[in-house]
DNA sequence: GGTCGAACTCAATGCTCGTAGAGTTCAACG
DNA sequence: CGTTGAACTCTACGAGCATTGAGTTCGACC
């Protein structure tokens, strides 16, 4: 019966140490998940963390660093590949926030920077330097910059009321239901100057 | 040299311990914060929290409890005594999150909510009994929860990012510039039913 | 001026936490 | 088959936590 030292077998152990801290992370935030618990999960001792990751720091950063979805959608942005950017952008949001591990991740994020402020440090550096300057090229207003955070503020209070504190309807609602009326929301944010609805396509 | 027993002079003790607890509360969240902390900022012993309010808990909706405000405009929303509700519903919750009592008390509540579940209940049950409801029934239309919710979340989103990321420029925005693109967006979330824009009010 | 309760503090209990260090077991390579 | 280093666990430290209970000091009323 083996109780200390090296397991047989492959070591996946790694992996699932990462997973349960981004569980973890992402449904108590960084200062309410404590090592041990994520150890628990992991079905490991506390002090492996440590020995993998050196500080519970470090495990968080590894554990939530942003996935790459973003950064993709940024570059996209810039390079003037998306034809409806309004709608690319919710629906990537959306759909990051419904798969798994990237729920968990920006979950984790949102989580951890409001009782945390290196978290809170991270999550501002991570919105304004990958997001909000791709999304403020789009309009060419002279307040393009402050509409552009409405349209992130926006975004960040649906995961909010969506997914932390859940308040009904929208915590169930489904991603076209949301899609049909954010986007046109959006787009009147980053509308570019000269005039409303160039289109006719403000929600009814 | 008096170290214990009761003070001489007027004891505005209890108000102080809730005026340190509202500020801890509102900057860390409910988990972060401790007893400790907010009797040292007191000037107290910690077990003398114990003694007025018997728990952290306890202390914790005796300082936070939702300012009248909100519930005044729910009510005045709900007897038609709104002129013009968007704007209304805007203009109230920035200045709220402007007066060091409300802003407080606000931040209390989302931070906490986030790394706490009853304090997310709380939270929770405020916003659909007490302000999502009205704001429903502005609307004629089948989506109206749906629509009501999303105003929350603009709004809540807006907080997240003004105070507690603090993310530019919304940040550092006035109120003005704020109420000048989230008014509308607010007006067609919740305009009735039958065509876009009436008065042609949509944000350019 | 005596008493009584409210306003306070001290010291301690029993918990959880992050992290350190030393020790054990295994896989891989010579 | 021996060695080496990675993968793991045990135990322990020092700190901070909420809460308790017993004790001290004062204001207010008789």
């Amino acid at each position: 019966m083996p109780r200390t030292g090296r397991r047989p077998g492959t070591p996946g152990t790694r992996q699932t140490i990462l997973d349960a801290a981004r569980r973890r992370f992402a449904t108590r935030g960084y200062d309410a998940t404590s090592l041990r618990a994520i150890a628990t999960d992991a079905e490991v001792d506390p002090a492996l963390l440590v020995h993998y990751f050196g500080t519970k720091e470090a495990l968080f950063v590894a554990a939530t660093g942003f996935p790459a979805l973003f950064s993709d959608l940024a570059a996209r942005l810039r390079a003037g590949q998306v034809e409806d950017p309004p709608e690319a952008i919710v629906r990537t949001y959306l759909r990051a926030v419904d798969s798994d591990r990237s729920r968990n991740a920006i979950l984790a994020q949102v989580r951890s920077a409001v009782s945390n402020e290196k978290a809170a440090r991270m999550l501002r550096e991570f919105l304004t330097a990958q997001l909000l300057s791709a999304v403020a090229e789009l309009s060419g207003q002279p307040d393009a910059a402050l509409r552009a955070s409405l349209v992130a503020a926006q975004l960040v209070g649906i995961a909010m009321l969506r997914h932390v504190v859940r308040v009904r309807p929208l915590a169930g609602a489904s991603e076209d239901e949301v899609v049909a009326l954010v986007v046109p929301v959006v787009r009147a944010y980053l509308q570019p100057a000269g005039g409303p609805s160039p289109s006719g396509k403000v929600p009814a």
